[in-house]
Order: structure tokens, then C-alpha cells, then sequence
DNA sequence: TGTATATTTAACGCACTGGTTAATTAACGA
DNA sequence: TCGTTAATTAACCAGTGCGTTAAATATACA
């Protein structure tokens, strides 16, 4: 291990470029091809390929095929894993939002002084 | 943009290490200085001094002063933005498994002829 | 069969990652 | 001031990531 291969690493480098993210919101709102996906993006067509290569590989999305095209679909299920690793720490920075709300508390006792 | 440098893309390419979410399961247990942090790793202590790097400039840690240690706090807050993104996904996951769930339907309802 | 369209693969360049060892900086303590 | 400990920085190397353009593949259609 801690070579960056196992299922959770390959998923949050996959999420880890903002090009796949938008590839994958455009894929919440439904199936699209290679092109279609390619559209927005300044970039080429081979470079979004490969990018859903990756996304591919961590398992985000799946490919049909539907004569010379290769319908994309989201798979979102990876995503609950990272999820789940995430919720561990959720508790940390609500802790940090309880350390705000002192720290503003403090303040507006401060305040009737000098401030 | 799509340049890999947005806030969201550094924090999710800090977790897609194996050894950098190990870093930050041991300081959720408390503060740790660099040679505490390293201990559990084959591997050298630069090595380690780097993920740490990573981490800080992800904003997932801080790191103070007490004599020539540096110890390590985790600051989980941006992990919340991560979770934000994932969040918006959750429904699909969940959809699939309805489908799953229809899928199991439908095999049992033709369970009673062929299989 | 030949051409057009959709997509992938090949070959390349460049920057970054993640590891190493050796050298450097910072702080303590005798 | 000198030696020890903690940590970072420097220099290097191998592998990977992300982009490009050009070539190859797959399917539809005339």
C-alpha cells in the first residue's frame, strides 16, 4: 500500500481536476457522449477522453455504445466511500465552527470596552 | 481555470494519498510533532516533511512551535468544502441503489418460472 | 467500396509527485 | 561554544499527469 493504487486514492485524484468535476455535473443531468462532453471545454477531444479514462477507472462513470458513439452515465456510488472517509472528520470542523462561536462571543464582550 | 490549482482540487489531490489521510487520522487523535508522525512509515523523514507540506498548503493542517518541534493540528474546515461538493451526488448513489433494489424485484418476480 | 463522423491510440513535451541521501537551519543543553 | 536533536532544504531520479497533433479504429451511410 501507500502507493496512491488503492480505491480511495485513485477516487479523490480522480475528483482532484476541475475539468472532471465539470464532467461529472454535466453527467448528473443525464447520459451524453465524448463530444457533447467535450463541448464546454477549450480543449481537445483526446485530452477529454482521457480524462474520462480516468474517471473510468475509478470506477465514476460507465460507457455505452450506441453505433460510432459512447454514451457516458454517471456512477456515483464511489462517491459514498469518499463520503464516508469525509463524515469521520466531520465532527473536527464542526468543532472549529463551536471555536468561532466562542471566539465571537469574546469579541462581544470585548466590545463594550474598546472595540 | 481546469488548472488544477482551485481550492477544491488541492484539498481532494491532498487526500489521494494514502499516507497523507494516515497523517491526518493520527492528528485527529491530538497534536503530533514530525518524528511522531513519521514513526508509523517506511520512509525517510523528508519524505514526510513534504506530506506535510502538501497537507499545509491544502489548509488541512497547522503547524506551531515549541523548541525545535513542530507540532502538527489538524484544521479539518476544508475537508467541509469537499464534502459540499460530494454531497450534491448523494441522491445518485442512493438512486442506484433503488435500482438495485428494483433490479432484486423484478429477478425475484421471475423467479417463479425460469430461474 | 468509399467517405464522413465519433472516438481512441500513439508519440511527444513538460511540469509535477514522491521517494532517496546529503547538507543546512534552528533550538536545546552541557 | 560545542555537540545533539528536530526538521527542512537541496539535488537528484523515476514515474505519472495532462496537454498537444497526427494516425488509427469503428461505425454509419451512399
Amino acid at each position: 500500500m501507500a502507493d496512491g493504487t488503492d480505491r480511495l486514492s485513485v477516487v479523490f485524484a480522480a475528483l482532484a481536476d476541475p475539468t472532471r468535476r465539470a464532467i461529472l455535473a454535466r453527467l448528473a443531468e443525464g447520459e451524453a457522449t465524448v463530444g457533447e462532453l467535450a463541448e464546454p471545454f477549450e480543449m481537445s477531444l483526446p485530452a477529454v477522453s482521457r480524462h474520462l479514462k480516468v474517471l473510468e477507472k475509478a470506477g465514476l462513470i460507465t460507457r455505452g455504445r450506441s453505433a460510432q458513439w459512447r454514451p457516458c452515465r454517471l456512477e456515483a456510488a464511489p462517491l459514498a466511500d469518499a463520503t464516508d472517509w469525509l463524515e469521520r472528520y466531520r465532527r473536527f470542523w464542526e468543532g472549529s465552527f463551536d471555536a468561532l462561536a466562542e471566539h465571537l462571543r469574546e469579541l462581544r464582550k470585548g466590545q463594550r470596552n474598546d472595540e
